[in-house]
DNA sequence: ATGATGACATCTT
DNA sequence: AAAGATGCCATCA
């Protein structure tokens, strides 16, 4: 079996603080968790995630507003409902006001200058 | 080890 | 504004 790697443990962390009726994207929780270039890799960890799992993940959206792959991801369905169940407006595609709904005081996006500075850890 | 894949993001047309 | 191409990097075959 594989240890748990921080990069996980720091994913669903943010995750569980995402305020109710608030959006993240996955960008933006991979940049709080310390990993700027790894959007992607949250995704797979959410993925792998069980059924049952207390964390809502659903208030997790890609920058553009919208759910991911518009609805053609199997439990892009799943995730709309849910999100409307919050109280948050979103059609059968998936799209959403991001602006409207995003997750107060932490930073929407990130350019690549900035992220230099990040990964480099210079000012 | 190499190449393909993906619940994304950014840049260029 | 919308669509295509490129970049990133962990996971899988």
């Amino acid at each position: 079996m594989k240890p748990a790697l921080p990069f996980r443990e720091a994913v669903l962390a943010f995750v569980r603080r995402i305020p109710k009726g608030r959006l993240a994207s996955y960008g933006q929780i991979a940049l709080m968790a310390g990993f700027p270039r790894r959007p992607r890799q949250v995704g797979m960890i959410l993925k792998g995630l069980p059924e049952n799992t207390e964390l809502p993940w659903h208030r997790v959206v890609n920058t553009h507003g919208y759910v991911p792959s518009k609805g053609r991801w199997w439990g892009a369905q799943v995730q709309i409902a849910r999100l409307r169940k919050e109280g948050i407006e979103v059609d059968e595609l998936g799209n959403l006001d991001l602006e409207r709904y995003r997750w107060e005081g932490v930073p929407l996006k990130l350019s690549r200058k900035a992220e230099s500075i990040f990964t480099s850890g210079e000012r």
